[in-house]
Order: C-alpha cells, then structure tokens, then sequence
RNA sequence: GUGAUUGUAGCUCAGUUGGUUAGAGCGCCAGGUUGUGGCCCUGGAGGCCGGGGGUUCGAGUCCCCUCAUUCACCCCA
C-alpha cells in the first residue's frame, strides 16, 4: 500500500479503460454534431452563487454536495461545478450570444464534482456528457434532445434501457399544485419521515418521488400534477410523447417523476438501466425555462437539455458486452537489437519507421534479445524487426510475423513498402 | 451525514483452537537456447499481514480506536 492514494471517490483510469472512454466520447462528437450541436467547453469551477441560484439552495446538490473554497481570503467563494447546466447557460449569457443568433445548440463533455458518499455508479468526481438546446420554447427542442441522447445510446448498442417521462407543467400551474400538495400531506406531518417533512415546506413535489415504502400509499392517494394543467401545457406535452411514438422511441409515462433540480419545467425525463445497482439513472433532462432569469437574465430563455453519466454509460456497456472488442492501439514493429553496438542504428530504423507512419516500438533500455522478444509478444507487435550483424553488413532487414512465426528478409524500401501496407489494411480490418 | 462490509505480495486469495524463518496461483525478472517471443522446466525478486494502542511468555489470528474499501440509505448522472 502506498503512502498516497487516489482521493475519496475519484478513479484512475488506465489504457485499457481509456480507449473505452475516446470510443464512447467519439461517439458523442459524431452524433452530437450530426444534430447540429457544437461543443462548448466552460472552466471547472464557478462563482458558488451561480449554482445557489441557477439549481436552487432547496436542492441537495447545493445545501450539502459541493465542493466549495475561497481562493484568497478576501475573494468570493468558488465551487468546483457539481452539473453543467448552469455553467453553459451563464456562459451564453456572459457573452450575449443572443444577440448574435436567436437559437444556440450545445453540447458538451466533462468532470463534475460532489461531495456524496461514493458507492456503485457514484463517484465525488464522475463525467457527464450532454446537450442544451437554448432559445426554441416547441415540444419539437425537448423531443431533439431526448432522441440525440437515445440515439447515442442506440449507436453504442445498449438494450433494455427504460424512458420515463412526465410534465411538470409551467411556474403557475407548479405554484398552484405545491399549495395542493401542501394541503393533502399538512393532515399527515407526523406520518411523514423527518427529509419528507423537510421537503414539504420547501419543495413538496418531491415528496412524490421518495422511495420511503411507508409512505407509498400515501403518495399513490395524493393529487395529480395533471390535474392542474391547462390545454397549452397539456397540448405541450402530447406533442413531445407523439414526437417519440413517431421515431420509435418507446417511453414510459410516470407521473411521480420529479426531477430534483430547481430550475426544471414542463418535460421532465429520466433513463434508467437495470445494469446499475441502486444508482440506475444513466442520464435525464428536461425544460428549464427559468434558469435564463433565475440568473439575471431580462427575459425568458426557453432550453432543453439531458445529461448522461459517463461512468454508468460504460459499466452498463461493460454488463452487456460491448467493451470487449475496445483496446489500446498496439505497434505494428518491434525493432529487436541483436547486440548493443547496433542500438544506434536501431534506433535511427525506428525513427525511419515512425516518420513513414508505422507504428513502432523498441527497447530502450539494453535488455536481451529474449527479453526484448518478450516484450514485443507481451505488447502484442503484429512483426518484430530484427537488427543485427548480418543484416548491418549486408544492408537487409529480418521481419518476422510473430503470430504465422514467418520470417523473410528486405530491403530497406520493400520493407517500408510492405509495413506501409500492412498498416494501412489493419486500420481497414 | 447514517448503517453494514472488507483490509495478508503487483492481482486473486489461503493462513487450523493465538505458537518458530507468513504461503499458493497468476503476473514480474533471470536462466535453460551468448541471433528469435508464446508452451514447458529451473531459479529469483517482491509482504511494517492498512495504521495505532491493548491483552498475552507469544498476535496475521483476540479487544479497543483510527484510516481506507465496498455496498446500501438519502439524493442524483
């Protein structure tokens, strides 16, 4: 055991794994700007009142999750961002891109931070990929962004993923439903838990959501958030879920689910995997039109966005198979010197190899002829080259197949003819 | 923040009712083959038995504390 160890809830990942990470996160580029997205990438800290105010102080992200410091003593509190949304939207705002163009389509990768307890799928520091579509208030933005997310899932091959989806209704039509709600659980205060309590002052709607069986029938009794719609929120809604039917993509409407971020409205969504353990959401999203002014903007900026959990993403692939085949590169060549008189000249063919594109490798540090053989096996070299006397007299180069065991011997310029084209047929292949 | 769980070699794990120099498999290094890998054989390196304290003639083993891990609650990606 080391005396330094990664810290609490934060993860190494090695080659192995990384090449999982750029294969997933390639896919994400692709389709992100298939859609039209463009990337946007925005510092890993923050002023700590932007997400006081852009996800709400009720939220338990804010009340008890981040990662807050002061720089100097004096200066403002600053807090390692714990999600992106209210990131990119103070972004949009800082620089007015409005004024530019009525409609942005970003997406983005990164880092985020919270200060939870790590168990399976939650990590303090964990990745998010995900998309804000900023400036368009029709169902047709939330459907875009629910079918790019399913639609990367669907590239990467993921099965058994579940859709759920809900309204939350506007400002007023939510105001009015909390008082509802308000006034359903007043009568059963003692029956409640101690965080429902809580949440009943603050935020009632999610009450609905909890996971208490106790109160299960409770909740199963108490108003229904559809009740309180008007026909433009409703009309709103049916025409996100008949956007889905149409591109095939199977949902699940679920009343109870409130998301528990503050800025949310009208579609609320989430993604689940049955892979996951506890943690099973793999990403989610929704409406956020008032985050825009929550952040001092004038006006209203209609948005939609999701966000999937890159760390979730890869264990559900890793349970359904679909890491197998994803490795780190391997070298085409490794250059094997007969004696240690030859380094040189071994090192100047490797250098040749590498300005003609091909992929090599060698020993750098003197070892054995057996030693380095072992080493181009262990790092899986399609050939290994060997430098020694005969081949320096005589200007030739030994190749060896180490998988067909085969061994001819080249000139220098057939021997960049033939690896070119070995190399050129494995990136086919 | 609460509960439970597990800490022995790089990895996966043995280690009897407390009893001499703490083991295996895999991996690593070297040799068997001083111009050729994988398979095989032989040898080698590598452990404050998570850390501290206590009980005992004696602790990897028992007790207390602590740190870390994992899982769950809460909540979220």
């Amino acid at each position: 055991m080391s005396q330094y160890q990664a810290v609490k809830g934060t993860k190494d990942i090695f080659p192995e794994e990384s090449a999982q990470w750029k294969y997933v996160e390639s896919v994400v580029h692709t389709l992100a700007s298939l859609y039209g997205f463009n990337e946007i990438r925005i510092p890993v800290f923050e002023y700590t009142e932007l997400f006081q105010r852009g996800i709400g102080s009720t939220t338990d992200i804010v009340g008890k999750e981040m990662f807050s410091f002061q720089p100097d003593p004096q200066g403002r509190s600053v807090t390692l961002r714990p999600e992106m949304t209210a990131g990119v939207m103070r972004a949009v705002l800082q620089h007015n891109l409005f004024s530019s163009a009525p409609v942005h389509k970003l997406y983005y990768i990164g880092e985020l931070f919270r200060k939870e307890r790590p168990q399976a799928g939650r990590q303090r520091q964990f990745s998010q990929f995900g998309a804000e579509l900023l400036g368009v208030s029709s169902p047709a933005a939330v459907a875009e962004v629910i079918t790019l997310m399913m639609h990367v899932f669907e590239s990467l091959g993921l099965k058994g993923l579940k859709l759920r989806i809900n309204t939350l209704g506007n400002t007023e039509e939510r105001f009015r439903y909390r008082e509802a709600l308000q006034a359903y659980f007043a009568p059963f205060n003692e029956v409640l838990d101690d965080a429902s309590k809580d949440r009943l002052e603050k935020n009632p709607l999610r009450i609905l959501d909890s996971k208490n069986p106790a109160l299960k029938e409770l909740i199963a009794g108490a108003p229904r958030l559809y009740d309180f719609l008007n026909d433009a929120s409703l009309q709103d809604f049916e025409k996100v879920l008949f956007y889905l039917s149409e591109r095939h993509i199977p949902y699940e409407i679920d009343h109870r689910l409130v998301r528990g971020l503050d800025y949310y409205c009208h579609t609320a969504f989430e993604v689940t995997s049955s892979e996951l353990g506890a943690q099973d959401a793999i990403g989610g999203g929704g409406r956020y039109d008032s985050l825009a002014r929550e952040l001092g903007s004038s006006s209203d900026v209609p948005a939609s966005g999701f966000a999937v959990g890159m760390e979730r993403l890869l264990i559900t692939m890793e349970k359904q198979g679909l890491l197998a085949s994803l490795n780190h590169p391997v070298p085409l060549v490794f250059v094997v010197v007969q004696q240690q008189e030859l380094a040189d000249h071994a090192l100047a063919i490797a250098w040749r190899l590498r300005k003609a594109g091909i992929s090599t490798e060698m020993d750098l540090a003197a070892r054995s002829m057996k030693a380095q053989m072992r080493e181009a096996n262990r790092m899986k070299a399609a050939y290994a080259l060997f430098i020694g006397a005969n081949e320096y007299t005589t200007g030739s180069y030994s190749l060896k197949n180490l998988v067909s065991s085969e061994q001819q011997i080249f000139s220098l310029e057939a021997l960049l003819e033939f690896l070119h084209e070995s190399a050129t047929k494995e990136v086919v292949d």
